[in-house]
DNA sequence: CACGAAACGATCATATACAATCAGATGCGA
DNA sequence: TCGCATCTGATTGTATATGATCGTTTCGTG
């Protein structure tokens, strides 16, 4: 067996297994002892694998990378501060015991992280958000039945059969591609089947909507504004753009940012 | 085993159990008392656990808000080869365009390995074996409803009208916690309740047990064997404990642990 | 408070992994 | 085919890890 060829059998290894000793490669590989230690002190020095005693580990940490970080975690950095600001006064609305829904994208997602003590049923059709709350929080967490759909790694099914038929939540946090006087709009025909379902399932409409959502339109209206019952934006909406949907009776919350990071210093 | 290997041990039991005392770790590492404590002493120097008398905690409650990882049991980490092969072995029975249903479990989740280039429809009832085919395939999945259960990890609905309802699969995959003359046996009434469902999605139910599973008994018959077209174990299965199996007209395929090694070295 | 049991740290002999060295094997170019 | 360069495997001595033992400390119980 060439070297190279050793090579690429231990990194492959490696990176199945995260780690792997002389003694398995030994079989493996059916060259000596010297040899795999050389071909492990190689790929060390080139900074492929991470020599340990014993045998060789990967250099990305030990963690399953496979939950979050794919196409979502790109969309997820945007706007980080606004989101985590309104991410905290949403979740400053939600009691202990609650049952809560939570609508699938990136402003949501921010609200996992404020959900970690609490003690809730939450539905939520976001394969992420899911994962994380899992991983995160002692949470009761429901999904409804469907296929996962890669692009916006949320669960839907064609059918109405569904888990999502038995649950009731308190509140529904949702995230918007827009938000105007027509109420909420969504650009992603997908996106807008997965919300009306959920808009079926609850009381409370909770729209978590960073200032920039106020200013964008799409074709496709979810629901009108008096589904609505509260709005979170941060403050960078200007006190004019907001007037619309306090004038609909709709309770405003604007969550500042700056104040978020204070908190963020004293935790 | 490795240093470095019974120290991601020891971290993934406190991380998942947030407490864990030698003695428990005596069995599961297999070191001696000396090894264990040294081992603890070293992390509590890193930082990594808290030294209580009698064991190790966690350092902090949890929340970690980017290392998201998934609460895997640790039966995942036992007879890890054996179930490698039978999961190799198991992968050439599909064929591409298939639809397919995967039983959660450690076996299962084996399998997801050897899908990695397959085009199917996939039904799985298990978190984590749709996050990693979600991350490291192209196959389609969907999800049945329900609440996720966290100890074993599946999704599963207490009511009927669910998603599942609407899916067939050629072929049911599924581990089992026994396997005899009886049939399929589980230990918890959880399983046994998600497995029946599935069940009834399938015609062909190929069963993957490594050969411990045939010496184990329990008091909770899912299926017997009529239901059974394939069973897959390994080459510790002793010949005379696959003849009942034969005998009721099951097809028995004993995957070879070495034979998996072999190939892997030509890979 | 006294007692026994369990957990602990220190110590030591042994086992294992390691780097260095060198001779032989292998690959490669002339 | 030869000769040079490189790779490989065996050997050696050294460093480190491990497991058993033992005396000490801590904890719980009567």
């Amino acid at each position: 067996m060439l070297e190279r060829e050793r090579h690429s059998l231990i990194l492959k290894l490696v990176e199945e297994r995260s780690i792997v000793s002389v003694g398995d490669l030994l079989d493996l590989l059916g060259a000596s002892e010297a040899t795999i230690r050389r071909d492990i002190n190689t790929l060390a020095e080139r900074g492929e694998v991470k020599r340990i005693r014993g045998g060789a580990e990967a250099v990305r940490p030990r963690h399953q990378p496979h939950l979050v970080g794919m196409p979502f975690s790109l969309s997820q950095d945007i706007s980080v501060p606004q989101k985590r600001a309104i991410a905290r006064a949403a979740a400053e609305l939600i009691t202990a015991g609650e049952s809560i829904i939570i609508n699938g994208g990136t402003t949501t997602f921010a609200l996992v992280e404020f959900l970690a003590d609490h003690d809730l049923d939450i539905l939520t059709n976001s394969f992420p958000i899911a994962a994380k709350l899992l991983a995160t929080s002692r949470n009761r967490i429901t999904l409804p039945g469907g296929t996962i759909f890669r692009e916006q790694n949320i669960v839907l099914s064609p059918f109405d059969n569904d888990t999502i038929e038995n649950f009731w939540g308190n509140k529904l946090f949702t995230g918007c591609y827009g938000l105007n006087r027509f109420g909420i709009m969504e650009a992603d025909p997908l996106i807008v089947q997965a919300q009306t379902k959920l808009l079926k399932r609850t009381e409370d409409v909770i729209v978590m909507a960073d200032s920039s959502k106020l200013r964008q339109k799409s074709a496709m209206i979810v629901t009108g504004l008096e589904r609505i019952s509260t709005i979170i934006t941060d403050d960078g909406a200007k006190p004019e753009e907001l007037e619309v949907f306090k004038a609909a009776g709709i309770k405003v919350i604007v969550a500042s940012v700056n104040e978020d990071d204070e908190l963020q210093k004293l935790a």
